[in-house]
DNA sequence: AGCTCTTATGAATCATTGA
DNA sequence: GTCAATGATTCATAAGAGC
C-alpha cells in the first residue's frame, strides 16, 4: 500500500498549478477567498474584477482535472449597498463559457449561522456550493453518503398490512407503484442537493472557510481511496485534513505564508505525512 | 371599515396590468410557469427564450409596484442535458438592467420533496425565492415572521399538538393564555433567509405552484393590512387566499381560464368578497 | 373530540425505446 | 439523426377514515 500524501504548497494556484501535468485531479473542491473578504490576508478583489481574477485560476483547473472528475466551488455573494452583488452567477456563466458544464447546485444550510439582524435583512443561512464537470459521465459514489433513514421508515414498515401487498401488486406498471420490498433492508436513504452542516467553532485561531465535514462529504462523494484531491485555496488546510481522513491523496495550495505554517501545525496533529517543494508526483492511473 | 376585495381575473398579465394605475401594489409575489413545466396548460416557454418572454411582464411590474413595495420571485432551473440550465441567473442579470435591485436571495428547502434515483444527480429540494425592489428602502416587517427558538421551544412546545396550540389562543384573555403570550414574545428570533415549508399534499385536483405558507410569509413580511398584493400568475388563487386570510387587498391574474373557475371555487371556500370586470379599485393611500 | 392508522400525491429526472 | 413518449424510482405530509 502507497503512503498517503498531503502536500500543500504556498504560491498562487494559477502559478503553481503550471508545474502539474494535465488530467491529475479526480476532485477540486475548494473555497475561494471572496470578492472583498478577508482583505487583510487575500488583498480582497474587487467584485467587478473578480470574474476576471478567477478565469486563469479555473483554466489550470480545467486542465489537471481528470475527464470523470468534478470540481466543487463553494461561494456566496456578498450584499453591497443593499443589493447582492452578481459577480457569482456572472461567474458561472463565465466558467460554462470557459468549457464547464454547470451539473448541479447544491445548497450548504448553516444551521448555527452567526446571529445578528439587519434592518432590511435577514440572518444569512446558506451558501452555494457549485459543482462543474468537464464531462456528463464523472465518478459519483451516490452510496457513500447515504444517511439513515428518518422516522417515515420506522412508522411505515413497522406494520406492512395486506393493503401494502395489494397496492404494490395493483399498481405494478403504473409508473409510481410503491416497491415496499424495496425498502425492507434498507435502513439508509439517499440525500438531497440541501446539505446541513454547522460551522464550526473550533479554537483554531483563524477563520475557517468551511467545516470539515463540508469537503468530507464532497470527497466521500466524488472520489475513491488514493485518488488526488486538490484544494486551489486551501487556507488552513482543512480539505487536505478531510483527504487524509479518508485515505485520499491531497494537495492545497494558499498564496499566504501564514497558512502555509498553519496548516503545518494542524496536519501534524493528525499525523500527515507532509512532503515539501520537489515532491516527485507519480501518475495515478493504477486503479 | 372598507371590505377586502379578492379579485380574480383571466387574461395575460401583461395586458391586464396596463389597466392598473402605476404605483398600485405594495408586493409582487408569483411562481411564473417554469420554462418548459407544464407544457399542457401553459404552453411550456423554452429555457432559451425565457428571459424574452419574461421581460416585458416584469416591466409593467415594475411600473405598478409603489416604491416602497417588493417583488418576490419563486422560480428554479430545470435540469437540461445533465445540466442546470442558466435561463435563471441570466433573468436575474436582465431583471438588473432593467432597473430592479435584485436584494436577497431567499432558499425554499422542500421538505418532502419528489422522490427519486439518478445516476448522476440527487433529489432536488430547493428553489429560489428571488427578491427585487425599487428602493433601497422597502417596507419591512421583520417582527411579523418571527418564529420561537431556544431550548423552552424545543421541548416545551414541541411536546404540545397542533390541537393545543389552537387551544392555546381560544383562550385569550384567560390570564394563563396572556402569560404564555409573554413568554412566546421572549423566546422569539428572527428568522434566516433558508424558509422551511414542506410542499403541499392535499386533494385540490390541481397542481399548487407553492404552499400556502409561502406567500404567507412574504404577505406578513412585507405588507400591512389592506395593502394590495399583486399575483400575475395566480394560477389556483393560493397567493388571494393567503392576502385574504391575512387581510390585504389581492388581485390575481391567470391565462388559463381553468385557473380561474378554479380560483372561484377554493375562494368562495373561505367566503371571499370577489369581485368581477368593472370593479373599481381606489387609491389606497388612505393609512 | 381526539387519538392512531391509512392513503394519495407533488412544478422531477434520466435512460431507453420507438416513430 | 432527432425528438417525443415511456418506464422506473430514495419520501414527507396532511387529509380522511376508523376507533
Amino acid at each position: 500500500m502507497r503512503e498517503l500524501i498531503a502536500d500543500i504548497r504556498q504560491g498562487d494556484c494559477r502559478d503553481v498549478l503550471k508545474e502539474f501535468e494535465g488530467e491529475f485531479f479526480d476532485l477540486i473542491v475548494t473555497s475561494p477567498p471572496y470578492a472583498d473578504r478577508r482583505v487583510k490576508t487575500y488583498g480582497g478583489i474587487h467584485p467587478d474584477k473578480y470574474v476576471d481574477w478567477f478565469l486563469p485560476r479555473s483554466e489550470e483547473f480545467l486542465r489537471v482535472l481528470k475527464p470523470g472528475g468534478t470540481f466543487i466551488l463553494n461561494i456566496k455573494e456578498k450584499a453591497e449597498n443593499g443589493e447582492r452583488h452578481t459577480y457569482v452567477i456572472e461567474l458561472i456563466l463565465a466558467l460554462r463559457k470557459q468549457g464547464w458544464l454547470w451539473t448541479e447546485e447544491f445548497i450548504w444550510h448553516k444551521k448555527n449561522c452567526y446571529p445578528g439582524k439587519w434592518p432590511n435583512r435577514f440572518r444569512d443561512a446558506w451558501e452555494r456550493c457549485l459543482q462543474f464537470n468537464k464531462s456528463r459521465h464523472f465518478k459519483m459514489f451516490q452510496e457513500k453518503v447515504r444517511v439513515p433513514m428518518g422516522e417515515w421508515a420506522n412508522t411505515r414498515l413497522k406494520s406492512l398490512g395486506k393493503n401494502d401487498v395489494v397496492r404494490f401488486n395493483s399498481q405494478a406498471g403504473s409508473g409510481f407503484g410503491k416497491n415496499i420490498a424495496n425498502w425492507l433492508d434498507r435502513d439508509l436513504a439517499y440525500p438531497t442537493n440541501v446539505l446541513h452542516f454547522a460551522t464550526e467553532c473550533s479554537n483554531k485561531n483563524h477563520s475557517a472557510a468551511f467545516p470539515i465535514a463540508l469537503p468530507e462529504w464532497f470527497i466521500k462523494l466524488f472520489t475513491q481511496e488514493n485518488d488526488w484531491v486538490l484544494d486551489p485555496f486551501v487556507g488552513s488546510g482543512t480539505t487536505c485534513e478531510a483527504a487524509q481522513k479518508l485515505g485520499r491523496n491531497s494537495v492545497g495550495i494558499d498564496i499566504m505564508e501564514e497558512y502555509k505554517d498553519l496548516s503545518y501545525k494542524n496536519t501534524k496533529k493528525s499525523e500527515l505525512l507532509l512532503m515539501e517543494k520537489g515532491l516527485k508526483y507519480e501518475a495515478n492511473n493504477s486503479k
